[in-house]
This record gives structure tokens, C-alpha cells and sequence, in this order.
DNA sequence: TTCCTTGGATAGTATTACTATCCAAGATTA
DNA sequence: TAATCTTGGATAGTAATACTATCCAAGGAA
């Protein structure tokens, strides 16, 4: 497949592929002379992915260069990988000062969380984040969505072990965390909108 | 309170204040003379505000003027507010092909959805990003998360409802769904770290 | 051998989110 | 009351992000 089929193949122009491959973001394809390069199919399905992903707000060219870099590096243990893809990912930035609502929070679920782990950061930024626009996370909320959540996280990894391939289940955990996190907040919306419609009531509204 | 109070309250550069105030994110003070306003704590709060949705990825200037301009307008009424809230925060763009998929995902959910909504366009762009990266949600993952999330909502309904005054119920809602998407996906990637960490075995860590 | 495509380099554009100056009107202080 | 400071308002500059366009010389296709 010439890069011209590539452009073709996936509907992105041509000086974009271009640009994917200056920033790192697609790799480059067999080179058979100096002038021409043969690509397949796992160009096409990455150019599709940095453009579903790219789409998603926070995505930035600097983080998807992140995650295909430890999608792309089967040297390293698929664990390590997707470990350390997650903390890439984007969230609020972490402050330092947050960690501590990350670590009280964690005692009042009964967790062991490791205050050095950007996880905990990006914990505590969304804690900190509630709290600054006036509406604190309470324990017994904590512990609400905590069940919840945890149980949606058993089902997703049972997913992932299903996967015999190691460099298949890196790739489905990172892009899967991803794009399953946007799903599950429409789902969110969704179920709000559902419950409005059903709930509302009173001449205002409320 | 004097503008450079304002600033100095709230740790943000004056010159910023007044681009918030040029990009209608901040409303004006009081003006006292023509080169002299007046500022409450509605400001100092507003200004929190903003600043901690717009360090959350997506919450542009553009999406904080729209979802401020529904939380002020207390002339609408408050469940027509948050219902046109929901579709402007940030997600991956609609694309009108998906809209069958997310027809599909309903009816597979025993739900009803106005395919005109905004919200419909929202899950099925999500559900397409999840096609699209070659990780499609099969019907009974859909109905495993619908299952927790409306759960999550119902929860998040009841804390709404408490509120007695429906314009402060506008700016909970409004403010709350979008800080507490970012704490739900936090402990979503915190549940991954920790379930990885008991279940991770094998040399190669899958 | 004429024209097209490629890899590679470089430059331009639009948007976003600030940041910095400047000004004249008006307030504060000495 | 004069010197100094602050304000609202306008304008311009900056850095990063994500493209988009052009050019070139080497090399392939007609």
C-alpha cells in the first residue's frame, strides 16, 4: 500500500498522515527504495485510532505519542505497560497539595494507596476539584460510587485477561480504557436526561 | 471589593480577570463610577469556578460562557437549565451516522431515545469510537455498565433534589456533573491500578 | 522522456488561552 | 491641590496545538 492508498484508505489527507509520522504518532512503513515506503494494515488501524482517539477532548498529540509509545514497546512486561499508561491519560492537572484528600479518601474506602502513584494524584485533583466549586465528596458518596465502579473495573479486567496475545491486550486495555471512559459518561448523561424526564415536577422545575 | 482584591483573593492575575470578564465567563461588578466596580463573593466564587472547570480537559472558554449562561438565567425553569446543560459539555464530536448505533444500544436496553437529542448523538459517537478502535460494546457489557450508571444516577438525582432553591439546584447540577465525571473516571483508573496489582502473574505480566 | 509520486523539509494558518501595555478617567494620599 | 495609584477598556503580543500548503530533488510509471 502506497502512502497515497493510506490517505485514501482512512479519508485523512494526505499532509496530515505526513504530520502523524513527524510527531511520532504513526510509524513509518517498509521502506523499498528511498522514495517510497509499502504500508499495511496496522497503519490504517492506527491512523484510524489516533483520529477516534485524537477527537476525544484531552488527547493531545503529546499524549497519544505517550500511549502508542508503550502500546508499540513489547520490550516491557504488558502489566508495566498498562500501568504505566494510565496516569498518561488526561485528567485535572495534579497538585501536590491534593494528595492528602487522595489519601483521606482512600482510608474512609478501606483502600492502600500509594501517595506517590500519579493514580492517587489525579484522585485527589478530581477530590480537590469537588470541594473547590462548593460541592465536597462525602464518605458515604465515596463509598456509593466506589462499589459501583469497582465492580464496573472487575468486569472490564476479566475483559482484558480473556486476551491471549500480551501486545493485543496492551493495545485493548489503553485504547479500551479511553474510549470506554467517554462511553460510560454518556451513558451517565443518558441516565440523567431518563431520570429528569421522569422525575421532574412543580411549576419551576426543580 | 476592589478588582485587584478580587485578583489577590483569588490567586488569579488581574489581567486574566479581566479577559474573563471580556469573554463573558465573569459577570460585571457593581459599578460604583465609571472607573470603579464593585465585587462580592459570587465573583470570588465564579472565578474558582472557572478556573477549575477549565483546567478539566474540553472545558474551553466557549463550553464555560454556555454552561454559565444557563446557570444564570434564572428565568428559565430549572430542569429545562440542566437538561440543555448536558449536551454542552465536552465529548467527542457527534457525527450523524452514529445515531443509529446509539438507537440500537437503547432498544437493546429496553430504553426510549429521542434521536434528535443531543445526549443520543453523544452515546453514539462513544459507541463508534469504541467500533472504530476495534473494540465494539456488545450488548451485554452495555447492559452490565447500564446497570451500575443508573444506579450512579439515582444516587446523584436524590443529592439534586435535596436542594431547595432551584437556582443553587442549576449550579449544583450543572457544576457537579462535570466535576464528578473526572472523580468517577479517577476511581475507575484507581480500581484498574489496584485490581492489576493483585491479579497481575506470568512472566510476561498478562 | 515526460509526468507523477514520494520522503523530507519548511512555512503558513486558525484557534485557544493567556499576558502585557497603554490610555484617560477618576480615586487616594501627602 | 498636586503627585501618585487604580480602574475600565482597548489593543497587541505570545506560546502551544493541530493542521494545511508548498517546495524540492530523487525516483517510478506511462
Amino acid at each position: 500500500m502506497k502512502i497515497s492508498e493510506l490517505a485514501t484508505a482512512t479519508g485523512v489527507p494526505l499532509a496530515t498522515i505526513k504530520l502523524y509520522q513527524r510527531e511520532g504518532l504513526l510509524m513509518p512503513g517498509d521502506a523499498v527504495t528511498r522514495t517510497r515506503s509499502d504500508y499495511g494494515p496496522q497503519h490504517v488501524e492506527r491512523v484510524t485510532t489516533i483520529r477516534t482517539l485524537a477527537a476525544l477532548p484531552g488527547y493531545t498529540y503529546q499524549v497519544l505519542r505517550e500511549l502508542f509509545g508503550l502500546i508499540d514497546d513489547s520490550s516491557r512486561p504488558a502489566s508495566e505497560r498498562i500501568g504505566a499508561a494510565v496516569p498518561k491519560l488526561p485528567a485535572a492537572s495534579t497538585a501536590s497539595e491534593s494528595i492528602p484528600l487522595a489519601l483521606a479518601a482512600a482510608r474512609s474506602l478501606g483502600l492502600e494507596l500509594d501517595e506517590e502513584s500519579a493514580v492517587a494524584g489525579q484522585f485527589g485533583a478530581a477530590l480537590k476539584s469537588a470541594e473547590a466549586v462548593g460541592i465536597p465528596c462525602s464518605d458515604e458518596r465515596l463509598a456509593f460510587y466506589w462499589n459501583h465502579i469497582r465492580a464496573i473495573a472487575e468486569f472490564e479486567l476479566a475483559g482484558v485477561a480473556e486476551a491471549a496475545d500480551p501486545n493485543a491486550a496492551v493495545q485493548y486495555a489503553i485504547t479500551g480504557t479511553a474510549v470506554y471512559e467517554h462511553l460510560i459518561l454518556s451513558m451517565r448523561r443518558l441516565a440523567h436526561q431518563q431520570l429528569f424526564e421522569g422525575a421532574d415536577s412543580g411549576p419551576d422545575g426543580h
